[in-house]
DNA sequence: AACAGGTTGTGATATTTATCATATTATGAG
DNA sequence: CTCATAATATGATAAATATCACAACCTGTT
């Protein structure tokens, strides 16, 4: 992890139509100064539970996974966020500000590091913030709660289809990419086996409906991909 | 469903002392004024997906679920909630104030509506209220996601260990208390047929780690049933 | 180049869980 | 009260998933 040299100076950041839509420029300026911008090597982690926590911390560029430890030393990913993803509020004000889970970098990326105590003033301050923050808290847990739930109804073959159209459809927006998690991390996030996980993307390999190559994946037939996720 | 004709003074209301702390004596009492209680008999359904949602609904005594309606017909309990529990706190706010679940209630219950444009105003009008929200509103999201964590790392009988573990530390704080729901509402919280859920409840009873009369569960070896939730 | 350690891949087998069938016991409606 | 229906209960079997074993490959390090 390394602070950036030349650090974002945030006029055209993407966050600020998010959550810090209804600022006054100087809050807006108090929090760009304030902030500070890290960049993290695949891997890398950035927090784990049990530490302190006090920044919010967003992501700007690259993927990042958030996840459970448990007592056996198996994992269990509960979401992996892309850039700008509210996920990052469940985080805060939270257990006294000491992280319950982990957060680890799946991508080379930037993250940007705002003290809570901002955030608090904030809250205090300036209604409109606190609504827009309120209403990002609800949304980004009712999905991460659908999330669970939409598991749990599916089978194996239901669930490796779901997380490769979530893949798909909502972090790199288009039918070939690079997995960013290895099959084993694809087996924490939707409560499977690794042996299973790399038995059924060769099954969906050789049913024709998806290409492997390595990490690389290309959705041949998204149609029987969305009927085996629904129900397969 | 019907209005009681005497409602509450709002005065000694516990759900103050959790997110109506910091309420002005003008504030509370306008809140005291709009608000509505209403009494609902065991299996009513208080709303439905879809249905809009104007209103924060507490539970003020009794027992609810919150449940999801999958597209087969089975359901999901995403949790079940008590008195003065946040969890309604979710449900506000989000998808354009349209229910994207279902809420029913599991024993005879009173329940408090408050107008959601009363809350919003005070989180726009009110630092220290909106901060409280926040807090409690976070709590209770990783709560909910942790409970799913947790149970995807547990096998049947874990999880139906846990359940009854639940109810005992969180819901009665007694060892022996009435099951609220069937045993098909257990296997739809837990993620197990119904067959199952019944199965381990008569293993638990052969084992002699717990009495079971009807609707009835004693606790009789809880240190057994927390080994056996831990990893059972 | 050689090695260690992790990831991917596949088959055989064991275990867990779901499904199906059927009986008994509660519960609610009329 | 009586019937219909749902809930509880249990066994037999089928299906899904995990575990174990082992090989091939990749990746980073010395």
């Amino acid at each position: 992890m390394s602070e950036t040299k030349q650090q974002c100076n945030c006029k055209e950041c993407i966050i600020r139509n998010l959550i810090f839509a209804h600022l006054k420029t100087t809050e807006f300026e108090n929090i760009c100064q304030q902030k500070a911008e890290k960049y993290y090597k695949k891997g890398q982690i950035v927090f784990e539970k049990g530490q302190p926590l006090d920044h919010l911390i967003y992501l700007k560029s690259g993927l990042v996974k958030y996840y459970h430890q448990n007592h056996d030393g198996k994992n269990s990913i509960i979401t992996i966020s892309v850039p700008y993803d509210a996920f990052p509020l469940l985080t805060i004000f939270h257990n006294n500000q000491v992280a319950t889970y982990n957060m680890s970098v799946l991508e080379d990326s930037t993250l940007c590091f705002i003290p809570i105590e901002l955030i608090r003033k904030l809250i205090f301050n300036n209604g409109e913030f606190a609504f827009d923050f309120i209403i990002k808290l609800i949304e980004t847990s009712n999905k991460t709660i659908e999330h669970f739930v939409t598991l749990n109804n599916k089978n194996l073959r239901g669930r490796v289809a779901y997380f490769l159209l979530k893949l798909s459809d909502y972090v790199y927006f288009r039918d070939v990419f690079e997995l960013p998690v290895s099959r084993k991390e694809i087996a924490e996030h939707i409560g499977m086996t690794t042996e299973n996980v790399i038995r059924t993307l060769s099954e969906f390999r050789k049913e024709k409906i998806i290409k492997i190559n390595g990490k690389e994946i290309e959705i041949i037939e998204k149609e029987r991909l969305i009927k085996i996720s629904q129900y397969g």
